[in-house]
DNA sequence: CGCGTTTTTCAAAGCGCTTTGAATGTTTAT
DNA sequence: ATAAACATTCAAAGCGCTTTGAAAAACGCG
């Protein structure tokens, strides 16, 4: 059923239908009624593609996914990003589409999304130092925003982090307070900003607390469960090894829990571990007493808002950039505890 | 720039321009490339909503994401799965929404997608036993996937699936034949028809044993890290504990191996532990020698599948039904040995 | 009662594309 | 040279909606 024949049912022109249905204050209320009975008796959906092609919006924001492997640290948290934002998405009438591309074009992949109207505002994810995706947006004019920011773009732009820095800072200060002094670093990938952040914290509070980064403590690679094992591993063999390690994400911190598993190190007692927790849906942080020391923001909380900004961006394009500065939450669990103090 | 301003740049009609871009014989082909060329330098892309109101197609692919927290479950397999399917629609020229609903409201979302006119076809995730939206999509006669099966629904239609069964049957099946008699399952939510098919084959495989199932051996909720910790812990506590543990999923195991420490228990000498794996990118079991034991089948794979299942369906709406039955590997890992022979 | 206002409805144009049916220009065959 | 056949291009209609500008109906007031 379309406007056309929901309008000859009910001996209305389209005008007048279109009008009652979209609530506009010229109709009459008793006809307005009869519209709104009518539509709801036949089902009757107005088609999007004919309503975005006459008023020239699609309430669509897109999302474009990275095909290539380098990015797939996206995934973890891609699941619970995406529920917390389609949430807001569909409270506002907003669709969300996703577009896949590989590294190489992924620049052309969100000019594809505006020139072909397919989008009303695009979401940035994961981005890099001095990301070229942002310029390319701002270059673009069209709204968008970004989960995350990029140290070394010019360009002003809305987007929403978790204070990476500051976290990382207070975690390593948490764990100088209690005596350790080797403390490892296991980064995400370090051309992703947030890495680069994180580690900057990271090396704030050594430098503060006058402790001298150690280069064999610190390293960077994709987040995941093996990679947190490897190194942790790794570490656990070299002369003077790390009584406290910082993960840059739970799954890469349970790697690291195995790694201690297999050295008989006990997580609190023996060593250390603080953990970046994204609070994602299917990997809690325990139930009562965390499982990990923890820097924790929900990255599903972060979807909200990202999306809620990013809708008034679309309402407004001509408002001052808006930023969201979150603090995560330093929650402490039970792999954390003073640093040995003898030789073990 | 648009067809209209395209086609008076070259002087030429919109017919033609038109016609030469998308391949159409009754085309010069020196004016074929001169439009073409004029199109590249010009960025000119289509506008997918007037296209699609032209054609009667939305060249989109919908996917329903379910709100509420019971399908969270969802979550840790959902950006692997999209990640698989939203490459082959890239393939094929076709873009992926979404839409949020909750629970009450999933069918309606499936419906209005539809009349909207938003999409050609829609992938079902997650189905349940006797899943209802199956009917309805049957119902609406339009192209859909499930990823899954259910147990129940009388309609015919178009699936992919793992073997559930016989991968749950074959993973007990080995335990048996490693000595253990007393083997607990770790499963999904039984309403899900996933659950249901692997207890199913776990149950077949006792029975061929002439094992007795042990209701307190048998648990069943959300797949998180948390519940495979909390029952493990728990069944650790019985008279009779088991002997090896089936999870159904690798976050699971993961609890359940943290459960095992706690206990000072090892895996694959004091308990035998196998995980179903979805080879989820960022969480590999293992890198040469698997962690786990497990029975592996690539859900990104399934996503890809099920793509290319669907976008045939859209491509041929009356073919006959077709469906995918994968065989799940049994990959042998350090989590599984012969089961202890005296008293512990 | 008549005229200006206000309320309510409508016909038609337009969004950017595809596609039908017709027209024009070119060859080929006779 | 001419009709028939083919190759190429075009104008216009249509997809389903919104919105403009105009018309019709209802109302208010001297």
């Amino acid at each position: 059923m379309n406007l056309k024949q929901l309008s000859e049912t009910l001996g209305l022109s389209q005008t007048t239908v279109s009008r009652a249905l979209n609530g506009y204050p010229e109709v009459n209320a008793e006809t307005r009624l009869r519209v709104e009975a009518a539509a709801a008796k036949h089902g009757y959906r107005p088609n999007s593609r004919a309503k975005g092609l006459a008023t020239g919006k699609s309430m669509v924001i897109g999302h474009v996914i990275p095909s290539s492997s380098r990015h797939e640290m996206v995934n973890p948290i891609f699941g619970d990003f995406v529920a917390g934002a389609s949430k807001t998405y569909a409270e506002h009438g907003y669709d969300m589409m996703f577009t896949n591309a590989d590294d190489t074009s992924i620049e052309a992949a969100y000019r594809n999304l505006f020139q072909r109207g397919a989008v009303d505002g695009v979401v940035l994810q994961g981005p890099k130092v001095n990301e070229p995706r942002i310029e390319v947006l701002t270059r673009m004019a069209v709204p968008f925003i970004v989960h995350g920011r990029s140290t070394g773009v010019q360009a002003e732009y809305d987007w929403i982090d978790v204070n990476n820095k500051s976290s990382f800072q207070r975690a390593t200060q948490f764990l100088i307070d209690l005596g350790h002094r080797r403390i490892a670093l296991i980064n995400g990938l370090e051309d992703m900003d947030f890495a680069q952040r994180r580690r900057a914290g990271y090396l704030d509070a050594l430098q503060q607390a006058g402790l001298m980064p150690d280069a064999a403590l610190m390293r960077s690679a994709e987040m995941t469960e093996v990679y947190g094992h490897r190194e942790t591993h790794q570490m656990l063999q070299i002369a003077e090894p790390p009584t406290a390690i910082l993960a840059s994400s739970m799954i890469t911190a349970i790697g690291v829990r195995r790694a201690l598993e297999e050295a008989g190190l006990q997580m609190g007692r023996d060593i250390s571990v603080i953990a970046h927790d994204d609070d994602l849906s299917y990997l809690k942080n325990g139930q009562d007493v965390p499982i990990f020391t923890a820097t924790r923001s929900s990255v599903r909380d972060a979807g909200e808002m990202a999306a809620e900004m990013l809708i008034q961006r679309i309402k407004s394009p001509a408002a001052p950039v808006q930023t969201s500065l979150l603090e995560a939450e330093l929650v402490v669990g039970r792999s954390t505890g003073p640093a040995p103090t003898g030789v073990r």
